[in-house]
DNA sequence: ATGGGGGCCTGCCGGC
DNA sequence: TGCCGGCAGGCCCCCA
């Protein structure tokens, strides 16, 4: 579920609470996630003070005072979710708990961060602050498409000779970080791109129509606090709304919103891809 | 090396 | 109402 503007504004929602706080408690429930968890996890986190919280790409990065950070992904149904009384405020997304809630952070605040995933195609891992960036997870990751390293000239070289469609490039998370089914498709019809072209055949105006577009999308997407799509909320319980902006994902046979012609839906890697067939060329 | 497909796991929705 | 197939925001791994 999560692409980059979701993890973004769960990052956001849960600065508060974690930043500059202790755990109190750390307790897991399952540790069979997508890996299993280091089977030390809760001890290891247990009475840690969370000194930064990043975002790399679709990766939650919480820096410790004990020299490791706790990466988190949350995979297609993940969830951060803020309970208990902290910092004056009281949330109350998630008092009881749930089927599906994998970890819990009780915080000294009196803050509770439970970590929810029904598919279990999340993660979490904990690795040297020093060495985060060499995890296995994250050292390959192209740049963060909102960062001054993406740009023109790198994403021209890096479609230079692919034969595979634009769509599934875009969809690499080794050639930009962060854009997931929802955002590609958006991109490629703001910029009029068929999701079908080879990346190769991609032209310098299109490369250059794309670099903006897909920071566009995704800034205007955070800063709806992302999109609530099957139940997806955030960590306060608050939807996002960058759905009700979306042109064409989810939205097979409805009216093109330039054209009127209805919106097509194709697979391509086995995954489906929305997109205008008279706008898009 | 590169591209495509399978698989991981659970839930939901539409059709019969 | 109940069952079944298809689909879902991601991504690693294997095979050709």
């Amino acid at each position: 579920m999560p692409e980059l503007p979701e993890v973004e504004t769960t990052r956001q929602g849960l600065l508060p609470v974690m930043v500059g706080q202790v755990i109190r408690q750390a307790s897991v429930n399952r540790p069979d996630l997508r890996w299993p968890l280091p089977p030390d996890m809760a001890t290891r986190l247990t009475g840690a003070r969370v000194l930064a919280l990043r975002r790399r790409s679709k990766y939650l990065l919480a820096d410790l005072d004990t020299a490791e950070t706790l990466l988190i992904h949350l995979g297609m149904s993940g969830r951060m979710l803020i309970s208990g009384q902290a910092l004056g405020v009281f949330h109350h997304d998630h008092p009881a708990p749930l089927k599906h809630d994998h970890v819990v952070l009780q915080m000294e605040t009196g803050a509770r961060i439970t970590f929810n995933d029904a598919r279990r195609f999340g993660a979490m891992d904990l690795m040297a602050t020093a060495k985060v960036d060499q995890h296995p997870l994250l050292a390959r990751l192209g740049p963060e498409p909102l960062g001054n390293a993406f740009d023109e000239a790198y994403l021209a070289a890096r479609l230079h000779g692919r034969a595979t469609p634009i769509k599934s490039a875009l969809l690499d998370q080794h050639i930009v970080a962060g854009l997931g089914n929802i955002y590609v498709c958006e991109t490629l019809f703001r910029t009029a791109i068929a999701p079908q072209t080879l990346a190769r055949a991609i032209t310098p105006d299109q490369v250059a129509r794309l670099v903006p577009a897909i920071r566009a999308v995704l800034r205007e997407a955070i800063e709806s606090g992302g999109s609530s799509l099957r139940d997806f909320r955030q960590t306060d319980g608050a939807l996002g709304y960058f759905q009700h902006r979306f042109q064409v994902y989810d939205r097979e046979a409805e009216p093109c919103p330039v054209c009127q012609t209805p919106i097509a839906r194709l697979v391509q890697s086995g995954r489906s891809t929305f997109h205008c067939p008279t706008c898009q060329r």
